[in-house]
RNA sequence: GGGCCCGUAGCUCAGCUAGGUAGAGCAUCUGGCUUUUAACCAGGUGGUCCAGGGUUCGAAUCCCUGCGGGCCCGCCA
């Protein structure tokens, strides 16, 4: 352990007033009024190193943010956002995933090692590709740096050079926060080596503007200008670098950022102290943890990518279980059942952002749904087909055609708008993705196609049979086919339950599933009175 | 060793930063319909508010101390 003492290590003060509700407002309209007690220019910032998977909780980071922004827009505030695409930083190690052949590139920058699936430019490239458009869909306003290219084009440059100029304070604010003595001849920035071309970790042997002579690890020694990018801060650096640089006002960081000794705290000395500017108003956060699954991890990938998220659930619906809750509170996300409550929650809060029922209690939920929504609210509320109800729907329909005329056997959709249609085909395609990769096996079900090759004994057979006749003449609705079957059953003396689990087992070869004749009203009424006739007399 | 978050109904959480005898959604149960079945409506059941101390006329709420869970702290949001 070093000596530089625990006694001296800092307790932050971060959380305690990161988020203070005077009285009662939507988080983000907290901090937004604070930003603007000072003054009107906003600039809010946020980033991610795209060095493998991106899991569902990088979207926090950025949905915070967009959300930040909007409220400080609401205000009429003068705000801009940046998101940092940390494309400069090295490959750490070879994951699990990367072929044998990447041990080479460790150490080198992302943006410099190719596609390790050869479809794009750049590692970089591949892993930010499909978050970029993430983005897209969740509607974040913002002006998108690659660090790569800022480097490179010298952005750095002032930055790199205070840090060789006030190099003697730069150890003292990182052994003091940190409570860590800085090893000999430490110094913060990395080399590009021109020879192997990774960071090179071994020596800084001078700095003379614009040039930093180095011994690399690789044994070549040479010299690197500063001005084009060719080496680069570390990261407790280089953030408070981005802050004097850009000037950001805002940024919200994750909890591992914002641990008392973290990075935050020496940035915050650090940007004052050499690189001449103020910090932002930190907004930690804590992470999203995969219900029953813990912690994410982008080396190895995570059960539930950003993609995924976005693709079970519309994006104003991820975004709404964002802003639903304080930033500095963990989120357990539930890719399984816990979708479907989360869907349901936020067509109930839509409900009442249009029709105005919201109690005091409710006030920040409906400022969240407004807050949440990618291009701001519609003029009008928009039609909801639960999703409870699609997923039924989607399993027994083929296509979207006959989704829409499935939903017409039971609801009246109307002269149902362009607008409307595009919403209804988002969720369906939600809720498909959904049954194929997360949904539990309880909800999942197919319509058998052909009569399914089971034993039924004569008493089911008899049930069937007159079954059938009685839904020949009744009303083709929910509740009336349902009535239908449960006294057929009874009077057959097949009892209810073994009634319903006959029709289970010939129309989905399962013995449970969906309300029975509220499911039967959304199949069309030809097929199911065949189906049952086929099964009677099989 | 330091830091943060959480602990309230079976589950997910509000309520805590103006202390005043516990709320929502989902689940469950009942009724609508002599119905185990996953759309709908109405109603009901359900809680030693983690524990112990302190402040107070009064504490889920404020203070202290523990316990339990999750996580972070030389580039994992």
């Amino acid at each position: 352990m070093p000596a530089t003492a625990a006694s001296s290590a800092p307790t932050n003060n971060l959380y305690p007033s990161a988020i203070t509700a005077d009285d009662s407002m939507h988080w983000a309209d907290v901090v937004a009024k604070e930003l603007t007690s000072t003054k009107d220019e906003h600039l809010i910032s946020a980033g991610i190193s795209p060095t493998g998977f991106i899991h569902v909780g990088s979207l926090r980071e950025a949905v915070t943010a967009e959300t930040v922004r909007k409220a400080l827009a609401d205000r009429d505030a003068d705000v801009r956002m940046i998101y940092l695409i940390d494309s400069y930083d090295p490959l750490r190690r070879r994951y699990e995933f990367l072929p044998d052949s990447f041990e080479d590139e460790v150490g080198r920058p992302i943006s410099d090692i190719p596609c390790p699936y050869g479809c794009h430019d750049t590692y970089a490239g591949h892993f930010i590709k499909p978050f970029m458009d993430s983005m897209d869909d969740l509607g974040i306003d913002c002006e998108i740096f690659w660090t790569h290219e800022l480097y490179r084009r010298g952005e750095f440059a002032d930055a790199i050079d205070a840090s060789f100029q006030r190099h003697d304070r730069v150890l003292e604010i990182l052994s003091t926060v940190t409570g860590r003595s800085m090893p000999e001849g430490f110094y913060p920035f990395s080399p590009l080596c021109s020879a192997c071309g990774r960071f090179s970790n071994g020596e800084v042997t001078g700095y003379e503007y614009p040039l930093v002579s180095y011994r690399c690890v690789c044994g070549e020694e040479g010299e690197v200008d500063i001005r084009k990018g060719e080496g680069k801060l570390s990261w407790r650096l280089e953030w408070p670098a981005k802050w004097a640089i850009f000037g950001v006002t805002c940024e919200p960081f994750g909890k591992d950022h914002a641990a008392a000794g973290g990075s935050y705290d020496s940035g915050i000395r650090l940007v004052r102290e050499v690189f001449d500017a103020e910090p932002p108003k930190p907004i930690p956060y804590e992470f999203i943890q995969l219900k029953g699954k813990g912690q994410m991890h982008k080396s190895t990938g995570s059960a539930v990518s950003g993609v995924d998220a976005l693709r079970m659930t519309p994006a104003s619906v991820f975004s709404y279980t964002i802003a639903r809750v304080n930033p500095e509170r963990h989120i357990d996300y539930d890719s399984e059942m816990g979708i479907l409550d989360m869907v349901d929650e936020y067509d109930r809060v839509e409900r009442m952002y249009y029709e105005s029922g919201a109690t005091d209690k409710d006030e920040d939920l409906v400022r969240a749904y407004e807050l949440s929504q990618p291009h701001g609210p519609r003029e009008d509320m928009p039609m909801q087909i639960p999703y409870r109800h699609l997923v039924n729907v989607v399993q027994i329909s083929k296509d979207f055609d006959d989704i829409l005329e499935t939903l017409r056997r039971t609801e009246d959709l109307g002269g149902i708008s362009v607008n409307e249609l595009k919403t209804l085909e988002e969720r369906v395609d939600c809720v498909k993705y959904w049954l194929n990769a997360f949904a539990p096996e309880q909800v999942k079900y197919s319509i058998a196609e052909e009569m399914p090759d089971i034993g039924l004994s004569d008493a089911e057979a008899g049930f069937l049979s007159r079954l059938r006749e009685e839904l020949q003449g009744c009303d083709w609705e929910g509740d009336v086919i349902h009535n239908t079957v449960y006294e057929t059953a009874k009077e057959e003396g097949l009892g209810a339950k073994k009634g319903f689990q006959a029709l289970y087992r010939i129309f989905i070869e399962r013995r449970n599933g969906p309300r029975m004749g509220y499911f039967l009203a959304t199949l069309d009424r030809d097929f199911v009175l065949r189906r049952i006739a086929e099964a009677a007399s099989a």
